[in-house]
DNA sequence: TGTGTTTGCATACGGCGCGTATGTCAATCC
DNA sequence: GGATTGACATACGCGCCGTATGCAAACACA
């Protein structure tokens, strides 16, 4: 038993500073996080930081995966009950750039990630995020809805031009005046994949 | 004349600390740049740096407004030698992605400015760049060349998946290989964008 | 022309934050 | 039951930023 105590009483440590640095590097961003603060909250200090993840850098790749693995999940929830593969796929798109709007995925996934961490596909599992939208891609090409273009190249620019309409619509005097317009250029803009024009 | 000569100087000098903040921002990052280390190499201290541009913030403000004006030019310049405005409006796209392949764009404008100065729709001026493309499809909707959406959001959405594309081909193993892919699937999504189907 | 003021930049100082090295205590192993 | 390992806390050094201060040259003005 207390072996299996040890093991939980590790994951629950991992978990609070996880949440503390969620916390912390969305209010603050990464850079102007204090890992002295950030591990103060979680009633820690940074020892127990740098003997779970190794370095400031470890914990931000930590707070990814997670943070990605939420967001894949609620955006292939929205996909899935759609009716047509092409559907479910705009509506996942539009999931994503809704989701993007939250100011912790912003600040930590859009804007520090990159920064810090480099471009997001050389991200440990390429980000859960890109991988799923590249597969819906190339099942589209493969049943013929789509030009047949390259699955991952049209992925990235999906993705980026997803995630920028978020970024934009957040920073906008009145994000929820401006979304529909973005999720209605986005919708155009896609369509521009589709291989018969409605 | 020892007027003019004091400007020329004061010019000067911000020139070539802009230029030391280039290579440096470039080569290291914006966190890891020192500021030290980067006014010594153009020959001078901290003090010239704080005196001319306030903080490190100001100095990257100034080197992104530089990138930028030099973009925009390039940009518009490969554009304006096209046959029609639709033509030409993609060649530019095209020029900007091939422009975002250079380490120092991709370093400097695509990771580390929006992450330290947030939005780029927010910048001073908020980019030469993001403008120039707003007119260009607002003249295209006027023009009846393209669906009408809000030309703001479109330029966004068009900026934001060019750029991300020159990421990820300048993340890519072989990037002279995926840069042909990425711009076809480019030029196919921006299609969805016109109102008549080729 | 001489003096007071401003300007452009260098130097000096204080503080903070990261990473690492070291210490400590409990749990495990043999 | 003593030795060892592992999880975490504490202590130290270093670098870096921002600001306060110093200083010499250029201007203003009478």
């Amino acid at each position: 038993m207390a072996a299996g105590q040890r093991a939980r009483m590790m994951e629950e440590t991992r978990a609070k500073l996880l949440l503390a640095a969620r916390n912390a590097f969305a209010e603050k961003g990464f850079a102007a996080a204090s890992m002295d603060e950030l591990t103060a909250a979680a009633g820690l200090t940074r020892g127990a930081l740098y003997h779970n993840f190794g370095d400031k850098k470890g914990l931000l790749r930590a707070v990814l995966e997670q943070l990605d693995a939420e967001m894949v999940a609620k955006a292939r929830a929205v996909g899935e009950r759609a009716a047509t593969p092409w559907a479910g796929f705009l509506e996942e798109c539009v999931a994503y750039i809704e989701l993007a709007l939250e100011p912790e995925i912003q600040r930590i996934m859009l804007l520090d990630g990159p920064a810090v961490l480099g471009d997001p596909s050389r991200w440990p599992g390429q980000t859960a995020c890109l991988r799923a939208t590249t597969e819906t891609i190339q099942a589209l090409i493969d049943s013929g809805t789509l030009h047949p273009v390259d699955a991952e190249a049209a992925a990235r620019l999906i993705n980026g031009a997803a995630l920028d309409a978020a970024l934009w619509v957040a920073a906008a005097d009145e994000p929820r005046a401006v979304l529909p317009k973005a999720i209605e250029a986005f919708r155009c803009l896609a369509s521009g994949l589709l291989r018969n024009e409605v």
